[in-house]
DNA sequence: AACGCGGTCAACCGCCATGCC
DNA sequence: TGGCATGGCGGTTGACCGCGT
């Protein structure tokens, strides 16, 4: 049932908050009849998105175009999903509030015909007392108990954490100091874990990775469209790539810590985790650790690069100062190659870029013959 | 049946960024 | 360069609804 707000509660404030647009002619305001919504459906799939102050008059609503901007998004776009929000979706934003705060629109992105009013409208009548129900701040995603300690570290630590900026990669000397972490469970999905505040601007500023290129080709992989992070991403892709089949790329990164978001990179140093399970990929040490049945390897100071153009193929683009194994350092004859050409080991940006679907799948190759 | 209360969610408010003149 | 119009976004409000008493 469609009822307006009642005329005589409109205040001073109201009044002079509202938009010029508004105040030119009386407009119509609080919920939308059947009417009105008939109106602009038609009229917006007739004409199409456009001046959206032109779309009342033209559409004969008596509402002022932010009203009908905001009724078309949230209500009346044909390619809205509409009822509950499945776990997955609910994981999802959860994972996304902790890295992305309170940015709806950027976590809406992420999730297709979810609307950032709804999600929003989620998190702060639901998402919000589950969590605090699971003794977890909806705002830090850390443990209540453990707040009162975590602020005054995080006091102290903002004193002393580097700006990533500035030095283009973490120190990982530094790594006790940054209360950083991220927890990917195996959905893909972070469950944990926070940036620093550079990384956090870094991540937050790139824009959307498309994977439809890719997903195109790659027939019976889901898309997962809502998937837009990088590091999710390859997360994901390494299932896709087995190019050898004693290493299996099936597990998941768990656990990073200082991971630095920097400009079109993701440098994945200092963490902590290492479950050497059949197949699998954690981190170690600074870089990424591999294993399998037989043998493990640790990439030291991998780091993932994309482009700006969001091309896929570009996530798989690696930098590589090293490869070791628990014997110790085994280089394959493409990296000795690579060391060579680059003599100081811990300049990352003079460390060629290669595509893991090409070259660098080769290097694999060559590593593991060598483990 | 009436009332109170809490949850949900559509819609609005207010601010900011951007583009245009 | 400054002012204005507009779009976009996060915060907030308040109507509605369901449930318990």
């Amino acid at each position: 049932m469609y009822i307006g707000k009642k005329p005589d509660k409109q205040t001073k404030k109201e009044i002079m908050g509202r938009h010029s647009c508004c105040l030119k002619q009386k407009l119509r305001k609080g919920l939308w009849s059947p009417e009105e919504d008939e109106k602009l459906f038609n009229y917006i799939t007739r004409f199409g998105v456009g001046c959206w102050s032109s779309v009342p008059k033209l559409a004969g609503l008596q509402r002022c175009g932010k009203s009908c901007r905001l009724r078309w998004i949230n209500y009346l776009r044909p390619d809205l999903k509409r009822g509950m929000f499945s776990q997955q979706e609910e994981d999802l934003i959860i994972s996304l509030h902790e890295v992305l705060g309170n940015r709806w629109a950027q976590i809406a992105a992420q999730l297709p015909g979810r609307t950032d009013n709804e999600i929003k409208n989620f998190w702060n009548s639901c998402l919000k007392k589950k969590l605090m129900k699971q003794g977890i701040d909806p705002n830090t995603h850390k443990p209540l108990s453990n707040m009162e300690m975590k602020e005054e570290k995080n006091c102290a630590d903002k004193a002393s954490i580097p700006s990533f900026q500035s030095s283009g990669i973490a120190n990982s000397s530094n790594s006790a100091e940054f209360e950083q972490s991220f927890i990917l469970n195996d959905s893909g999905y972070y469950v944990g874990g926070e940036l620093n505040q550079a990384s956090r601007e870094h991540f937050l500023d790139k824009p959307i990775f498309d994977s439809s290129p890719f997903f195109d080709f790659q027939p019976g992989i889901d898309p997962i469209p809502s998937n837009s992070n990088p590091l999710l991403q390859f997360n994901q892709m390494q299932s896709q790539f087995e190019p050898n089949p004693n290493l299996e790329f099936s597990g998941s990164f768990t656990n990073f810590e200082q991971t630095d978001f920097s400009e079109n990179s993701v440098f994945m140093n200092e963490a902590k985790e290492t479950s050497s399970n059949s197949s699998n990929i954690n981190c170690h040490g600074r870089g990424f650790h591999m294993t399998n049945n037989d043998s493990t390897m640790l990439v030291e100071n991998a780091g993932f690069s994309w482009h700006s153009e969001n091309k896929f193929e570009s996530l798989f683009h690696c930098q590589f100062s090293g490869v070791k194994c628990e014997e110790g350092l085994k280089t394959s004859p493409w990296h000795e190659e690579q060391m060579q050409n680059h003599n100081n080991s811990d300049d990352f940006s003079s460390y060629p870029l290669t595509s893991l679907s090409e070259d660098l799948s080769a290097a694999y190759f060559d590593v593991i013959h060598h483990i």
